[in-house]
DNA sequence: GGACGCATGTAATAGGTTACATGATTAC
DNA sequence: GTAATCATGTAACCTATTACATGCGTCC
């Protein structure tokens, strides 16, 4: 049996966020940074600096193999495909409770001082966090229409690729809704308040 | 005039994170600790491993002073106060847009790969994290019924401290009831699932 | 006697971002 | 010509966590 962690090589939350992605289909350390680039539709960030030293550990630890695709008229590239170790691993770790998160929310912090400046300064910086969720509220929505339409989804068949996306998808929404609520909220009682309020 | 950034000390979230704290109250770096431990009506946490050498860089920086608080039955410690470079440091970082942050959740990655194990195994993972958010939303609540009675709070002063944590608080009941919410969802549809629906 | 709270610090390590590096093809 | 996409990698740096370190007083 080929051991996991030889030396001292843990698996890290990014790892499993890669594993998550390979479950579904090969693909390469590209493919890889460009989902996780931009947070739409998965819900871990990472930039290929930090991907491609990854899977080559992941890849020694015997959770992945890679075949090489030669290319002619762009760069050859690396495919990447799960091993049984990896879905193991996986799986292992899906089993496991969610390890709290620390927050940290900028926009937070700055509500919590918002106090310091003027609520006509503070209101426009509220509102372009606005327009930012409701924009992404938008299109996951446009997202989830599609996802709607899949039998799995149709059908509530909870262990399909489709329909772990679609609950993550409705999450997203509700998240992007709940903070472009707030949001309004918050910048119409600051508009409202000025004036009447004064430093 | 005295300089904010000599070297190259340039300023951290963490440290305006400190002075968000301390624009309100002069704070030690111990009372500090304590409130960015845990995230509960405050959005961002630290150790004190970090917060202390940030506030002695700080106050290289002119942004702090500090006074020594001598004791016999305790440590002596040390209490900071904001200089007025601070609130000026302040107040412009947060006329400043918003950086977009990296989501990062853990919770969604595994929903996004629950697909791999049975519904039964995923349905109490949910569940754990309903509670965990349930409760926070309860203890939020009451924090909220609390700062309800504050006269900045009911008559809506904007530019107040209490009007901020106001705010805050009421984003943070938001989301560990969206939260709370989705998982109650997400957990009924894996529970009624179940057994119709194999690998 | 041992754990916990007060109170401050440093050191080692892990995790993540920015920047450096290369090189072909396609689109404006 | 200039930027963008494809494709992979490394190096330097910054941020954050864990662990090490000290020492007194109180509570069980």
């Amino acid at each position: 049996m080929t051991e996991l962690r030889e030396g001292k090589a843990v698996m890290t939350t990014l790892g499993y966020a890669l594993l998550a992605l390979l479950a579904r289909e090969p693909l390469t350390g590209y493919d890889l940074a460009q989902r996780m680039r931009r947070s739409t539709d998965f819900f871990w960030t990472a930039r290929h600096s930090q991907i491609y030293p990854e899977l080559t550990r992941m890849e020694a630890a015997g959770l992945l193999t890679h075949e090489v695709i030669r290319q002619t008229e762009r760069p050859d590239k690396k495919r990447y495909t799960m091993t049984e170790a990896g879905y193991v691993a996986l799986r292992a770790w899906l089993a496991q409770p969610v390890r709290p998160a620390p927050e940290r929310d900028e926009m937070m912090l700055k509500t919590f001082c918002s106090w310091l400046i003027e609520p006509w300064e503070a209101a426009p910086i509220v509102r372009a966090r606005e327009a930012e969720h409701t924009a992404r509220q938008a299109t996951y929505e446009a997202m989830l229409a599609d996802l709607e339409q899949h039998p799995d989804v149709r059908n509530r068949r909870v262990s399909t690729p489709a329909f772990s996306s679609y609950a993550t998808l409705r999450r997203g929404i509700q998240y992007e809704r709940g903070y472009a609520e707030w949001c309004r909220w918050l910048a119409e009682t600051l508009e409202s308040a000025d004036g009447q309020d004064g430093a």
